[in-house]
DNA sequence: CTTGGCGTGATTTTT
DNA sequence: TCACGCCAAG
């Protein structure tokens, strides 16, 4: 009968997770192993067959995204209407949020439960005007942002009482920093603003205050909780609720931001909870999982059930640009043989390599989808009208009111010219009585409220037109923008007893937690989809181009072993991303301090698995010598600028065939090889060595170990 | 006010 | 490995 409400196609460890009924329960959920699905069919069984009621779950991810696929999952799933209305489902922030305006005393911490949320930016803004109202000496300032999130972990609560040390004082930077956090905390108090952090630990702290508490904790990608989230979920099972937590020790990649990469130990040692694995891979073919799984540390039974696949293309490129040049060829190549460009996928280390692929991909016409992160400020306008919103819901609020007034394209104008900050500070302080038209409709906001039932309402009563310059080029949009972020306010269904201001207010709550709706949604489908390794997390693609998989870049140069560890796991994730095509690229001329050569993480891959490619051997030879003699040509110059003597040989000239011009420069060497044979050297340096060998190409030695002898001419 | 010595961070990013 | 900022000495 259980079997009733779910659906048919659980494997045997789903279903063992599903109907487990140990009060803590920890699935160590392989890659592409139906996390989601086990954790939809975890809640609905739950509410379901065992009674539980959806106010008596708190369901919590990390993303939206994440949220909003388990929404969507469970709204398929369910045949009868409630399970849609779970108050405590979403973000650990939503959540949070959530509990401090309906079940937690803020009054305690000096709020009161129509508090705003602020978002980060505006959270280094305050610190900003503090500072410079208070006169406070902060060191690297430039570094600010990175030191107040700094100063956020370490306040990180001790867990069961155990003390936490305190940081040794000797390494701590001496400066008014403690002044300005205690400033900050007053200050958010006095505004009833919360950040991010806020919102997680005043939960976590207040909810030691009340008798309520959920049934039943479930927990979405458990491995990235940092320290405030697992303080949380601890405060939640002491209480006494039960736990369920799907995550994948594999994939942490995000423990430089604080999370707390042991979890899972935590969680099975402190809550004797039980621990189940799912670890069968639907996603990938049976190569790529192969390859992949040489990447992961834990939970080797990673099993998959696709065929083999086609191997692993391994391929050599010249430098960042012939790569894009091959890469746009190759997806055109896909595109012909009727593979939709939605279902390809390149990833890259850092943010930075993806603009050679954009310039390129542009210019011979691949649609193509970069993600960048994007924060409320890439839209002037919607920024700009989000103070105007939140200045009218309070006129204590001078921040917002300052920037509404005085922006330089949307606020008011005198003379021409767009009014100081001093001069709005001025006038909202009483100070000076200017006929500011905008001032004064913010002002009688709460009165009008009531007139004010449409988007096109609101518009007229704060007279946008006028502020968003009907003659501008950016008018049509911008007022696009507006309309469009007006109606997803009177869209969101008011619940009973609320006003237009309550609305307004958990609108501008839900812009900084969940952003505003975009404008562009043309066909992101059918677009190649461009992003870092870490943004490629939770996303899965037919094929996949991994790029520059350099030794310096994948992983990454930085020293340490521990980091590595985290590298090796990137690439785990970035690989198991794909589903039936993976190729991995490198550069033999990376352009900046990248080593050249593939990386160490190709060469941990069986062999049998991989296909190798040079993508075009006679255009890179070709790169090669003319490099050589450009480089041959510099290191002239500045010798002859340091001797001053003349008494070098003449340069060659100028070279229209680059074959002789390289023999001419080097002393050709000839070398015998114990594999490859004789060869020629082509480049040399203090520790390495480049030589080209007949039928095998150009290999990098290092000097010390080459397994070779020079041959005397 | 300038200079050099020293120490540290760089990269990844969601809410 | 490099670049930047701090800090103390001149």
């Amino acid at each position: 009968m259980q079997e009733q409400v779910l659906p048919a196609e659980l494997n045997e460890y789903q279903r063992k997770a599903v109907f487990n009924d140990s009060s803590a329960c920890l699935v160590n959920a392989n890659v592409g192993s139906g996390k989601t699905t086990v954790l939809t069919a975890k809640v609905k069984y739950l509410h379901e067959a065992c009674g539980v009621n959806c106010e008596d779950m708190v369901v919590l991810t990390f993303t939206n995204k994440a949220a909003g696929e388990i929404r969507e999952r469970l709204g398929a799933m369910r045949d009868q209407g409630e399970l849609v209305q779970m108050r405590y489902f979403g973000t650990f922030h939503s959540v949070a949020l959530q509990l401090l305006r309906e079940r937690l005393p803020v009054q305690q911490l000096g709020y009161t439960p129509d508090f705003l949320v602020m978002d980060p930016e505006e959270e280094l803004d305050m610190a900003l005007h503090l500072i410079q109202d208070r006169k406070l000496q902060i060191k690297y300032r430039n570094r600010l942002k990175k030191r107040l999130e700094q100063e956020d972990e370490e306040a990180v609560p001790s867990e069961n009482g155990r003390e936490k040390l305190p940081s040794p004082p000797g390494r701590r930077i001496q400066d008014d920093m403690p002044v300005l956090l205690q400033a900050m905390k007053e200050e958010k108090r006095a505004r009833n603003r919360m950040t991010f952090a806020d919102l997680i630990r005043n939960t976590e702290a207040l909810l030691a205050e009340v008798e309520w508490r959920p049934a039943w904790v479930i927990i979405d990608e458990v491995q990235d909780c940092d320290a405030w989230q697992l303080a949380l979920v601890r405060r939640l099972l002491d209480k006494g609720a039960r736990l369920f937590a799907v995550g994948d020790p594999n994939q942490v990649i995000y423990s430089w931001r604080g999370s707390a990469c042991n979890v899972f130990y935590t969680l099975r040692t402190e809550y004797q909870a039980t621990e189940l694995s799912l670890p069968v891979n639907y996603r990938s073919s049976a190569s790529i999982l192969e390859a992949a799984s040489v990447f992961s540390q834990y939970g080797s039974s990673l099993t998959g059930n696709r065929e083999r696949g086609s191997k692993i293309v391994v391929k050599k490129h010249y430098d960042p640009f012939q790569e894009a040049c091959y890469l746009a060829d190759r997806i055109k190549g896909l595109q012909d043989s009727g593979i939709s460009p939605g279902q390809i996928a390149v990833f890259y280390r850092l943010q930075n390599q993806s603009g050679v692929l954009e310039e390129v991909f542009a210019k011979e016409g691949i649609p193509f989808q970069v993600s960048v992160k994007h924060t409320l400020r890439d839209c002037p306008v919607q920024y700009w009208l989000l103070q105007v919103l939140r200045f009218s819901l309070s006129r204590e609020d001078y921040p917002a009111g300052i920037y509404a007034l005085s922006h330089k394209e949307y606020g008011e104008r005198r003379n021409g010219k767009p009014i100081t900050e001093k001069t709005a500070a001025a006038v909202l302080h009483g100070e000076k009585d200017l006929k500011l038209p905008l001032y004064e409709r913010m002002l009688a906001f709460p009165e009008c409220c009531p007139s004010l039932d449409s988007p096109q309402a609101l518009y007229d009563y704060f007279s946008l037109d006028g502020y968003l310059h009907p003659t501008s080029a950016s008018f049509q949009k911008d007022k696009e923008r507006i309309l469009a972020m007006l109606e997803s306010l009177f869209r969101q269904q008011p619940s009973e007893g609320e006003n237009l201001p309550d609305r307004l207010r958990s609108f501008l709550n839900d812009a900084v937690l969940y952003g505003l709706p975009e404008q562009e949604t043309k066909e992101e489908d059918g677009r190649v989809k461009l992003m870092t390794l870490h943004a490629s997390k939770g996303l899965e693609f037919s094929f996949c181009f991994i790029i520059g998989v350099n030794y310096g870049l994948i992983p990454l140069r930085t020293a340490g072993f521990e980091e590595e560890d985290e590298e090796r796991r990137l690439f785990f994730v970035g690989m198991t991303r794909a589903k039936d095509f993976l190729e991995l690229s490198y550069y033999t001329n990376p352009d900046n301090r990248v080593m050249p050569g593939e990386s160490r993480f190709i060469r941990m891959i069986p062999p049998e698995l991989i296909q190798e490619e040079t993508a075009d051997p006679a255009q890179e030879n070709l790169q090669e010598l003319r490099k050589m003699v450009r480089q041959e040509i510099e290191a002239r110059q500045s010798r002859a600028e340091e001797t001053l003597e003349a008494d070098l040989p003449e340069l060659p000239k100028e070279p229209s065939q680059p074959q002789p011009a390289g023999k001419e420069i080097i002393q050709p060497r000839t070398v015998i090889h114990r594999k490859y044979g004789p060869g020629t050297v082509i480049r040399e340096d203090d520790a390495m060595m480049e030589i080209e060998f007949e039928g095998y190409g150009a290999k990098e030695f290092l000097k010390a170990f080459s397994a070779m002898e020079f041959v005397e001419e």
